[in-house]
DNA sequence: TCAGTGTATGTCACATATGACATACAAACA
DNA sequence: TGTTTGTATGTCATATGTGACATACACTGA
C-alpha cells in the first residue's frame, strides 16, 4: 500500500496494520492459533503420507469424516486435545509434536 | 520382584507389569498423559519462577485458583487447550512450549 | 452428461471442561 | 496455641467441544 493512501485512510479513523491488528486478536491470541495451525498441518501430511482418507483417520481415532475435515482446517471449535490425540493416533511421537510447533 | 514370587500371582490371574500395563492404558494414551505433565511441569516452573501463586496465574487467565492448581497437578479434567493457553499468557514462546515436549 | 470418491460446511443432542465456591491441608511465624 | 499464606481436593451449574448426520463442493473417469 502507499504511504499516501494509508495516511488518507487513517485521517478518516481506518488502522492500517496486520490482519491480527484487524481483528484485535493478542500476540498469545496469534500464538495459539498459529499452534493449531501448525498442528492441524502436521495432521494432514502424516495422514497423506499413511495414504489414508479423512474417513478412514475418522474410524482410527473414532470420530468422524466431518470432524477430521475441521481438524485440518484447523476451525474453532477443534481443541488441540483432539488434535493432539489424533497425531498420537498416527504414530506420531511426542518428540516430531514438539519439533511441529515452531 | 522375586521371579518365583510373579509365577505364583501369575497363576492366580494377576499379570505383573508396569502400572501402565495394570491399568490398561495403550502407548497414545500413556504418550497423552506424559504430554500433559511435561505441560503441567512447564506451567508451575514459570509461574514460580516468576514469583507468582497461583491465585495470581489465575487471574491473569482469567480463572480461579482452584483450576490452576489443577493444571498443575496433571487433573484429567484439564485441557491441553487451558495449560497452553496458560503457558503462552505467562509469556512461554511456541519454540519453549515445542521444546518442553520430550 | 452422469456416477463415484474424497473433502468441506452447517447443525444439533449429548459429553466434557470450565470457573467458582467451600473446605481441607501444609508450612511458617508469633 | 492460633493466624496467615499458599496449595490441594471435591462439587456443581454452565460453557464449550464432540460425533453424527445431511448436504454441498471438487475432481476424475466413463
Amino acid at each position: 500500500m502507499r504511504k499516501a493512501k494509508q495516511n488518507a485512510l487513517e485521517k478518516k479513523g481506518w488502522k492500517v496494520g496486520s490482519a491480527e491488528e484487524f481483528l484485535g486478536l493478542s500476540e498469545q491470541e496469534i500464538a495459539y492459533i498459529e499452534l493449531k495451525l501448525e498442528l492441524s498441518r502436521k495432521l494432514k501430511a502424516s495422514r497423506t503420507s499413511k495414504k489414508l482418507t479423512q474417513a478412514d483417520l475418522a474410524r482410527v481415532v473414532n470420530s468422524s469424516q466431518s470432524r477430521v475435515a475441521k481438524m485440518e482446517a484447523g476451525d474453532p471449535t477443534v481443541s488441540i486435545d483432539l488434535l493432539v490425540k489424533s497425531l498420537l493416533a498416527l504414530g506420531v511421537s511426542k518428540k516430531e509434536l514438539g519439533q511441529a510447533i515452531s
